[in-house]
DNA sequence: GCCGTTTTCGGCCCGACTGTTTTCAGTCG
């Protein structure tokens, strides 16, 4: 069993628990939840390596739930949690997903009303009977048929992070069967859109049968839609579709390029061929030939060539929308985009001192471990109570450890001092400037207020940036893909501010934020404001998040130069302000 | 159920907001 699934099932548990007004225990099953969702090693592995006493070390795991994890792994089931599931025969994790919803609603609208999942939900409110339970009302009516709708808007798009994962298993795993020389996802997971709507996977093999076989019947497989011999279509248990089709080496180039898209992209580069008199299709680029209706092959097995041919730049995939990159290409001056191997540090990162789950020390070996020459360490500031924030005596404190733990890791690694500091409602700051003028990396960040109206969010967000300590904005829209809007803010006064005091503008990289996302780093870029490409790392194993940063970065069209962790430490340090 | 720079027992994360109420329960961060 995955760590993914694990920690779904003990954070299951803990709203269960929750749901019951168990106290304490909650929080216990999410924290360990939390911490092997975002560990470096499988717990599978951990308990191959030490057993129980090895998966005691995860931070917030005790003997109990050492033990359920053994169960898991042992048996596949946990006995404790099958009677909460006999008990509460309810699709929670569907119905958590409604904002708004938290375990003790989700339970009364179990027991007084039957509600097991979303259709229940929407049969229940569309009846006119939750408005009738005791402390609801025509108001938290309408807020959950909102929020359902919300729902259904979004359902259907997957999140990048939440999908890549799934596509790489089933990559290697195409990879890795007979008779198969290469495989590929397309579509827009390969231009790492923000959300993925499908999956379209390409492969070259000589036995087709043999390979349309191997990916119906894979683990993941709820349904099989469509199965030919060139191309089959299956629906995953989550719900996403597959497509899987079965190309010749010759054409697998021009494939490539057409699934892989956009539709706006193609539709530019098939005009470009035909103004040569050409034609471009998914099975090549082709000329005219002697006789009349014959076509010849120009290129098709490479994306390479086929851009070469047409007197094009090759354009990476996370730029192919059609929004001014082909004609760029044709003349040569295609912006160089940031690597995946470019970054060196690593700007925004949550240890145990808030809501992370592991030390500054474990952080740090870690990223060192990823390749990451520094890394700034920014809890939350005290006004996020929830994260138990420090305040200026406790930053300090702080600050000694992080001095120890750069002695340690001399040579290796050096960790940063810094602070996601709260931006308050007026654009205040949270900490006194005497605390902030001590930090190596302010960042600042709104958690709060997010519907203030555009003028008075927008003023709120330049104080901060006009604040001569915070060197970088964090996560500057505080969206949430699918689950929250971004503030109203207005970004070119935005962008206009950061570029006139010097400000930092983050790319945080983790799945569900994106925030920059790609047309707001284009326009910082454009504008000349710096960029830090954060993960917003709250474990150990969060690091290689970076990579969804890094992909929307390249969408944006940010260069290793507009990233200023892409940057030497001695460098980038000079970025901070004073 | 977890954890230990005050602790192996007795603490644990708390303030703002919303919608329902008229003093509070639930959610969110």
């Amino acid at each position: 069993m995955r760590n993914i699934e694990i920690a779904r099932i003990l954070s299951e548990i803990g709203e269960f628990l929750e749901m019951e007004s168990v106290a304490f225990k909650p929080r216990a099953y999410e924290r360990a939840a939390e911490a092997i969702a975002g560990s470096e090693e499988e717990a599978s592995h951990v308990y191959e390596r030490g057993g129980l006493k090895a998966l005691e070390d995860i931070p917030g795991v005790g003997v109990s739930i050492a033990e359920k994890i053994e169960e898991l792994l042992k048996t596949g089931r946990l006995k404790y949690y099958e009677q909460l599931k006999k008990k509460y025969p309810i699709n929670l994790s569907e119905l958590s997903k409604i904002e708004g919803l938290g375990p003790k609603t989700i339970q009364t609208l179990y027991k007084k009303l039957g509600v097991k999942d979303l259709a229940g939900l929407e049969k229940a409110v569309k009846s006119g009977k939750v408005k009738k339970l005791p402390r609801f009302g025509a108001k938290s009516e309408k807020k959950i048929l909102k929020s359902v709708e919300a729902y259904h808007r979004h359902s259907g798009r997957f999140l990048l992070g939440d999908v890549s994962q799934l596509a790489e298993t089933m990559r290697t795993r195409l990879a890795g069967t007979p008779h198969v020389s290469r495989v590929e996802i397309a579509g827009s997971l390969r231009r790492r859109k923000e959300t993925v709507g499908d999956l379209d996977i390409l492969v070259i093999s000589t036995k087709p049968k043999e390979i349309m076989e191997v990916f119906v019947s894979q683990p993941e497989v709820a349904q099989v839609i469509a199965r030919g011999g060139t191309k089959s279509s299956v629906r995953l248990k989550n719900g996403l579709d597959v497509d899987l089709r079965v190309v010749s080496a010759e054409s697998y180039g021009a494939a490539l390029a057409y699934f892989t898209g956009s539709k706006a992209h193609n539709v530019a580069m098939r005009g470009m061929a035909q103004e040569r008199g050409w034609k471009l299709n998914e099975y090549g680029l082709y000329k005219r030939g002697r006789s009349k209706g014959e076509w010849v092959s120009v290129a098709g097995r490479s994306e390479e060539e086929i851009y070469d041919k047409l007197g094009l730049e090759y354009v990476p995939p996370e730029m192919r929308e059609d929004t001014g990159e082909l004609n760029l290409a044709k003349a040569g001056k295609l912006p160089r985009v940031v690597g995946y191997d470019d970054l060196k540090g690593d700007l925004q990162v949550q240890s145990d001192w808030t809501d992370g789950s592991n030390s500054i020390e474990e952080l740090a070996v870690a990223a060192a471990r990823l390749g990451l020459n520094y890394i700034a360490i920014t809890d939350h500031s005290k006004r996020l109570a929830m994260a138990h924030g420090l305040d200026p005596a406790r930053l300090a404190k702080q600050g000694v450890e992080i001095d120890r733990v750069n002695k340690k890791l001399k040579g290796k690694i050096t960790v940063l001092k810094g602070t996601e500091c709260d931006i308050l409602k007026d654009g205040t700051l949270d900490l006194p400037d005497s605390a902030l003028s001590k930090l190596d990396v302010v960042g600042a960040a709104i958690h709060s207020y997010f519907d203030l109206p555009r003028k008075v969010q927008t003023e709120r967000l330049i104080r901060a940036i006009s604040n001569k300590h915070v060197d970088i904005i964090f996560h500057p829209t505080a969206r949430l893909i699918d689950r929250r809007e971004p503030c109203d803010l207005d970004m070119d006064q935005i962008i206009k501010a950061a570029k006139g005091t010097g400000t930092i503008l983050e790319v945080d990289a983790y799945p569900d934020r994106l925030d920059l996302k790609d047309e707001y780093i284009r326009k910082a870029v454009d504008a000349g404001v710096k960029l830090a490409i954060d993960s917003d790392a709250h474990a150990v194993g969060h690091f290689p998040l970076l990579k969804y940063g890094i992909a929307q970065a390249r969408r944006g069209w940010a260069k290793k130069s507009d990233v200023v962790n892409a940057w030497p430490l001695e460098r980038m340090k000079k970025m901070m302000k004073q």
